[in-house]
DNA sequence: CTATATTACTAACGCGTGTTAGTAAGATGG
DNA sequence: CCATCTTACTAACACGCGTTAGTAATATAG
């Protein structure tokens, strides 16, 4: 089409010295002594004729992708509604952009676990890679880890080795569903916000059972439900729930995405939130508080969760020791009016 | 760590074959003749030693990088409501997974139009990139333009050669407003789901104004406000609707997010939708159903977009010719609650 | 005045693959 | 029996860059 691609080859030439001097300053490489003069000649010539490094080749010659990899461990339907992909979607990438990285996305469904990471690692499309939503059963991880490939978990895998950033998802259910004791229900419903083969719902679960045995309440292994990500389960795992001969007066929803479905489903029944069915749902989406009512949810930082785990990812990369092997970020309650207990509207 | 990697002269020495007839038979080359008993064995030995080729001396050698880029061009802080992207992910990581290739997103905020696009094409990062949402004054895209870069547009540009795959905005919201119209309202207030540099944003605008003047309604400027693609700018941009001396009775909101604002503003001042105000949505996001009231909204066919849009750009890649240069699909309005015409719940 | 250090570079190798042009051995045709 | 064709490969170049080891010229030290 147009003239061929310039290299380091052509800037080199035009501004009269060896491509090695080419490669050297625009690297910024320390330690190595240029003229100052040389220097802003090189840079002024490679400016003028649009010259771009080729990524493969540079790749190809430093061993590095300059990619890290966002893996998401769902089933691909349920990637349509997750809100917390969008949130964490912006830090990542800006803090990429930072270190002069790009972001790949890559999903890896139920099976082909193996070959997706192999073709991330194996085949060095990536520098290391962010897991979001670790299962418990995902055999392909073991790669990862055996390789020592720098790779950082955006939640928990107990017994794994991996670096970690998540939040106390158990405490985190613990107060939410407490904060529902606190105003009087004592038969609380638990909708969990994905199977619990993912190691946050089975930590939201545990949350939920804790407080119902702090507090002395007995538990009903009918009142609770497994959602599936998506409001649509929500929907369903609610309508179980309400056909019940004695239905729970509340609802803790692991998930406020399956929490907008689990409301549809109440107010189908012309059941009055919080009146009839308190909800507290858990993630706090930026939805949360625009819903009818606004909806009292577990706040989790995002945004941070992102911006940490890639921080200490590209520790990992530059083969730094990271301070922490797992940190934890705080979340708090969010007291809206879907539990009764906040503005009503 | 572990050993070194393995590579292809490895697999060729351990078969007794040379580098190339790995490559060959790896590839599956047309029209090379190699013996079923030679490429079996190369397949096997090279399953045994677990080689996976590197990708950038692949992307070096053959020209191509073999990734797809999904350019995104909104402000950040923007991207972590978008649910539209969600819905797009699934379906381009499926069709580029079935090219054998992966997905690279990026954003280009406000500036640095040119840098990023010149590092993803000249940088040779992409072998074809899908712009979402493009922006009337995005200067960069002409270096696209001129390269003739495999580029395809989710929207539209008027006066650009680009390929695009988009709905038909203007008469998709110019039915949504009819539809109001023929509930009897009169005043009909809009708010955009964007700045109108967004050519989504003005083209629902336009059919706006088109069902307004097609009725013979007058066209009162004070009932146009501009969303900002989050809740929060519908919620803000409601009250000022609803302070007016005369506030409208029926609100076309040209984003299902922004309407989440939109009805949250209109509850917290004790008004009931769709009796006091009836709002319409467009998108039909997948919580638009969910919501109370459930939204009536024009459904865009998100995941349909971004499967015409891979496939066009593959086609462009592969350097064949695209049959057509614009794809318009079907929307259609979903009548729900939130207009007065649905089931009220 | 010679030995050493510093400055400012460059030659050349290596990264791991795709691909073209070529070759040797056997098959086929006259 | 020789010429041509087919089969089944391989040698060697190219892709564009990072990087190490080295060199020539000049400055400094003894």
């Amino acid at each position: 089409m147009n003239s061929r691609r310039v290299t380091s080859q052509d800037v080199a030439e035009r501004a009269g010295v060896s491509r090695t001097t080419v490669s050297l300053v625009l690297n910024e490489v320390e330690g190595v002594q240029i003229s100052e003069k040389t220097r802003q000649r090189v840079i002024k010539v490679a400016e003028e004729m649009g010259y771009v490094p080729e990524a493969a080749a540079q790749a190809l010659a430093s061993g590095r992708s300059r990619f890290i990899g966002l893996v998401l461990t769902r089933r691909p339907h349920q990637i349509a509604t997750d809100v917390f992909l969008t949130q964490i979607l912006n830090p990542l990438i800006e803090v990429a952009h930072r270190h002069n990285m790009r972001l790949l996305v890559d999903i890896v469904g139920e099976m082909h676990h193996r070959e997706t990471y192999r073709a991330l690692v194996r085949g060095r499309r990536t520098d290391g890679i962010i897991l979001s939503g670790p299962r418990l059963n995902d055999r392909g991880l073991q790669l990862l880890e055996i390789d020592g490939f720098p790779t950082v978990l955006m939640g928990s895998l107990p017994g794994t080795s991996f670096y970690s950033v998540d939040v106390d998802n158990c405490a985190a259910s613990r107060a939410a569903v407490t904060h529902l004791i606190r105003l009087g229900h004592t038969r609380i419903g638990c909708i969990t916000n994905a199977p619990v083969s993912y190691t946050a719902a089975l930590d939201r679960l545990r949350g939920y059972r804790q407080a119902l045995e702090a507090a002395g309440l007995p538990k009903d292994k009918e009142l609770i439900r497994y959602g599936d990500f998506d409001p649509q389960s929500g929907y369903e795992q609610m309508n179980a729930l309400l056909t019940l001969e004695s239905p729970p007066s509340a609802v803790f929803v692991a998930s406020d995405v399956v929490a907008f479905g689990v409301m549809a489903a109440i107010r189908e029944r012309q059941l009055i939130i919080p009146d009839d069915i308190a909800v507290v749902g858990f993630d706090d989406v930026p939805f949360a508080r625009f819903v009818n009512p606004p909806l009292t949810t577990v706040h989790l930082p995002a945004a941070d969760l992102a911006r940490r785990s890639s921080e200490i990812l590209f520790k990992l990369i530059r083969r730094e020791q990271p301070a922490k092997k797992r940190v934890l970020l705080d979340t708090h309650l969010v007291v809206r009016g879907s539990c009764g207990a906040g503005p009503s509207n």
